[in-house]
DNA sequence: AAGTCCCC
DNA sequence: ACGA
């Protein structure tokens, strides 16, 4: 496709990021429209305590986190009624964002959306609740700038730290699609457009 | 364990 | 470290 972008990153082999590859405002316009339809929400661990991040979801399924574990559903439970599709520029950026980082035929059916505010945090964790984990993951950061970490297959050890900014496009997936991740705290700054706080849109072949 | 707690 |  577009062998033009240039300003692309291998972080560790699997792993590319795409600096500056989205369009920030017109992903913006289309994630207000769906919140509209699937609002924000805190979900519960297994074990009872609360994600500081807020989520929803768009696409044929959304990621579920409750007391029952991890899942997806084709339900959203907060409504009762289907999550809302996928907006095209969603999935075009991350079809054409997968080919350039290797990974042609990337073709997302869930698209998890994290809302971070200062003092949002991720703990180090996997991404393995998807039946197919030869697709990618491909991760869009929007707004504020966080401290994303990389781990290996093993949740201990020595972390890669890689700053992610508004329009930045992570792709993960081959050796590094199970690796270990996760975000720091979130530190206090500013975004023209967004204000003070990160959202985060995740592509998944969750079926 | 996508979190919390505790100790160095 | 914990117990999933």
């Amino acid at each position: 496709m577009r062998d033009l972008f240039s300003d692309s990153v291998e972080i560790c082999p699997g792993m590319v990021l795409l600096r500056d590859f989205a369009d920030s405002a017109a992903l913006q316009g289309e994630l207000e429209s769906v919140l509209m339809a699937a609002p924000l929400r805190r979900m519960q661990t297994s074990r009872g305590s609360y994600m500081s991040v807020q989520t929803s979801n768009c696409g044929q399924f959304g990621w579920l986190s409750d007391r029952q574990g991890y899942r997806y559903s084709d339900i959203d439970p907060l409504t009762g009624e289907p999550w809302p599709v996928m907006p095209v520029i969603f999935r075009q950026l991350a079809e054409t964002a997968a080919e350039l980082a290797g990974f042609p035929g990337f073709r997302p059916d869930a698209c998890l959306i994290n809302y971070y505010q200062p003092g949002t945090q991720m703990g180090a964790h996997q991404d393995r609740d998807e039946s197919d984990c030869d697709a990618p993951i491909v991760s869009v950061s929007l707004g504020i700038n966080a401290r994303f970490f990389v781990l290996g297959s093993e949740r201990r050890g020595s972390s890669i730290p890689v700053n992610l900014s508004d329009g930045d496009v992570l792709v993960f997936g081959g050796p590094a699609r199970l690796f270990f991740h996760g975000v720091r705290k979130l530190k206090f700054s500013e975004h023209p457009r967004f204000g003070p706080v990160r959202w985060n849109l995740t592509f998944r072949k969750a079926l």
